[in-house]
DNA sequence: CGGCGCGATCATCAATCTGTCATAATCCGC
DNA sequence: GCGGATTATGACAGATTGATGATCGCGCCG
């Protein structure tokens, strides 16, 4: 499932192997299948980034397999790019028809190939989802929202930014002072033990979850976010 | 900006008539630009689905035009699509590297253009009919029409445009500066707190189904849409 | 010309959020 | 177990921020 891997699906040995080596020098970890049905079972393991077909395939074609991946939620927003040594413009309507991204014609440089991967993932690829998770706790950075479970949290924007600093460096203890120069800003004059009443909002909001505890009271120094269950 | 609208960047006048032609045909409303220049001063307003650009344009060049768009972040998610006349692989290079996403070598089929602008805007999250839906809401992006089930609701073109926005991002926050600059358009001079009366004129139209809670306020940030119902 | 629909503002009211205190709880070393 | 130190809480008054209703203009059309 690594971000940048390609799932190569190609039955002719020689062409799979120039793919891949070309796939590989570009930085892309490369998965083979000969068959469709192999590329079947690959995808029932961990998704690849993008997933490269070529048309004619023995037993289900390559177009198949293309409508087949758009069928399943699952695979449905993976781009596919498809290989075809054929050029008439029935085929690629039909290619584009069974929901694929985009399609080369054989032969075709290698450099171009990486390019049109690079443009597809660049399209789909999100790097990040924006969600921070920490156990069932869950932080749509784009949506700001927290939810436990399916249950969402309510808390003000204060508790928001510090939950968000807190999950983005959990098992770690801040101080006040860092608190309030990272979540309140620098340059502010705010009383440090204003941190507390809002550690305190903010356990508030989580204890009906049972989350409360992962907030921890770090004593002497500040607090810390972390999955574990303190002892004692 | 609507949804299914496309810009077109070509400064050929009967190139630009013919693609304009098999665009509406295919059911997409055209706007046109002569140059690179004039396209920004389009992009200003509110946004296109999808920008098709010309390599050869007079002034600055498509590619140039191509590497804006990315640059900026209001533009950077529009699918971008160049023509060219040359066949070169440097010229296909280039573009992607400016960040084109398909890429299409003329003389081309109106056909075929017509079904990678569809493979394009796939990705990017169109509906194939142009019909937007969150739970029992719809928003027909062609028919410019909003429904609850079969329940047609009025709204105005401001509101119209501002929950087409918020549908295609279902779940993500817009602070109001965001929301001006996609739903009026950029370095349009309205107040922030027109959005508030926006939100609020939509909020009115989908009460009567229930609806209204859907468009959620994010203190301190803006507003979301949302099928979940905010905690309480 | 005069009503209409739509959109942008404003003024005002209501809902929340915030930073501080004062006070109660805890913790820790002795 | 004590006493000082450190935290947790409850309460508050002010400050923000959002919701709403009303108003003013503008372009359109009969």
């Amino acid at each position: 499932m690594p971000t940048n891997t390609v799932l190569l699906v190609e039955d002719e040995t020689d062409i799979r192997e120039m793919l891949s080596f070309s796939l590989e020098r570009a930085g892309f970890e490369v998965v083979s299948a000969e068959t469709a049905e192999q590329a079947l079972e690959v995808l029932d393991g961990p998704l690849p980034a993008l997933v490269i077909i070529d048309w004619m395939l023995p037993g289900m074609s390559g177009v198949e397999l293309a409508r087949r991946l758009r069928r399943d939620a699952l695979t449905k927003d993976i781009p596919t790019l498809m290989l075809t040594a054929r050029g008439e413009e029935a085929d690629k309507l039909k290619s584009f028809d069974a929901g694929i991204d985009d399609y080369m014609t054989k032969p075709f440089s290698p450099r171009e190939l990486i390019a049109r991967i690079k443009a597809l993932l660049r399209r789909s690829g999100e790097p990040e989802d924006g969600v921070l998770a920490l156990g069932r706790l869950r932080l749509d950075t784009r949506g700001h929202q927290v939810a436990v479970g399916e249950h969402p949290v309510r808390i003000g924007p204060t508790e928001f930014r510090l939950l968000e600093l807190l999950m983005r460096n959990p098992d770690r203890a801040f101080d006040r002072s860092q608190l309030l120069d990272r979540v309140w800003g620098r340059n502010v004059y705010v009383e440090e033990r204003t941190v507390d009443v809002h550690v305190l909002r903010l356990r508030r909001a989580l204890s009906p979850f049972g989350m409360d505890k992962t907030v921890q009271t770090v004593r002497g120094v500040g607090y810390r976010l972390s999955p574990q269950v303190a002892a004692g």
